[in-house]
DNA sequence: ATTAAGTTAGTTACTATTAACTAACGGGAA
DNA sequence: TTCCCGTTAGTTAATAGTAACTAACTTAAT
């Protein structure tokens, strides 16, 4: 488990690359945020790259909670979709510095370790929702005539672009109106 | 206009973006792979940031061919998405680099005046399927009880989504098939 | 003879990281 | 209570390496 300062810095960490993109990531600046000096980061932890792992787990654990959540239940198909698709836009429109960054894949490139990291966690996220689309296609309750992946990015491909535009806009519009447009429409394909 | 040298510069740049992120893109590097000096690179840019200002426009020029083509002629709104939606999975089949870079706008978020550019490439885009989505309502093509930027988002979202997939998995699965398939999904939401 | 395009050698500023040291605290043993 | 010991979280000073960029010089082509 993470310690308090730890969890400060990873905090921090996600804040800088929200706000000028990874090159603004330094042990310097994480320091100065913290009014620390930088030798004192190495006291939470071990090296830079510990404190970008810490950050995609941090990620990963914000999809993790309701994937399980809504998993566990007997919710149909169409309905945990919804609530997941809610869920993120929830967490995005109260944390928007989380917006900048959870869908920015290509500023942990830079490691290979970073970079296999994230592609695991956009796979089980995908599996996920491709496991409970199938649910829906054999109850009925989802078209059948477009296969799962498309579904997939019918679906996710719109949300992720959605929260990219609300975050590159300045947060200008609101995201949870749109998101629920967005919803609606969705929903009018998905159905039978 | 660009110099041969300044092309190759702006392509190499590309690459080492895609590869390795934007950290990897330094002088250092860009010399290298021409094997030359890294002094010898400020010959033909005067500074790093005008390396990707030209990276940008390139990206701008990639996308503004078919626009402008497609715009002059009488072809139907739905052909004419449809177009572009094409040229663009074949641009990126056919250089898989700008894939990896071209919708990682994060990238650029280093320097103001390069995120305002990318922001406003982004813009004139937008703009320009909405006046088709428009086109298309109004002659009854498109269907209108979707409004036009969540139609914008629903077309787009998902491309974008199956581009940065091909991309991440290391280009294994073929580009337009898959571009394909999502198309038809798409025509079956978009017409009334 | 000018110019374009390269070179080598250097600058300054910043990078992650380490070494050595210190102040503050908390728990047992005297 | 006081002394000892270890831990935690910080400090300053220094490391080796890399960043973008510049000055001065060479070479080859127009």
């Amino acid at each position: 488990m993470l310690s308090g300062r730890q969890k400060e810095i990873v905090e921090i960490s996600v804040g800088l690359v929200a706000d000028k993109g990874i090159q603004n990531l330094t042990i310097k600046n994480i320091a100065a945020e913290l009014k620390i000096s930088e030798p004192a980061i190495y006291r939470h932890f071990n090296s830079k790259f510990d404190i970008l792992d810490a950050v995609l787990d941090s990620f990963e654990g914000v999809a993790v909670d309701v994937l399980t959540k809504v998993t566990s239940s007997d919710i149909p198909p169409l309905d945990r979709i919804e609530m997941f698709m809610s869920d993120r836009l929830t967490r995005m429109a109260a944390n928007p510095k989380l917006a900048k960054v959870m869908f920015a894949e290509e500023l942990f490139q830079d490691d290979d370790r970073l970079a296999k990291k994230v592609m695991s966690i956009m796979h089980s996220h995908k599996d996920y929702i491709q496991q409970t689309l199938e649910d829906g296609q054999k109850d009925g309750s989802i078209r059948s005539d477009i296969d799962q992946i498309t579904l997939f990015r019918l679906i996710f491909g719109p949300l992720r672009l959605l929260i990219k535009q609300w975050a590159l806009s300045g947060f200008r519009f609101d995201l949870k109106t749109e998101g629920k447009k967005l919803w609606d429409a969705e929903k009018k394909l998905l159905t039978p």
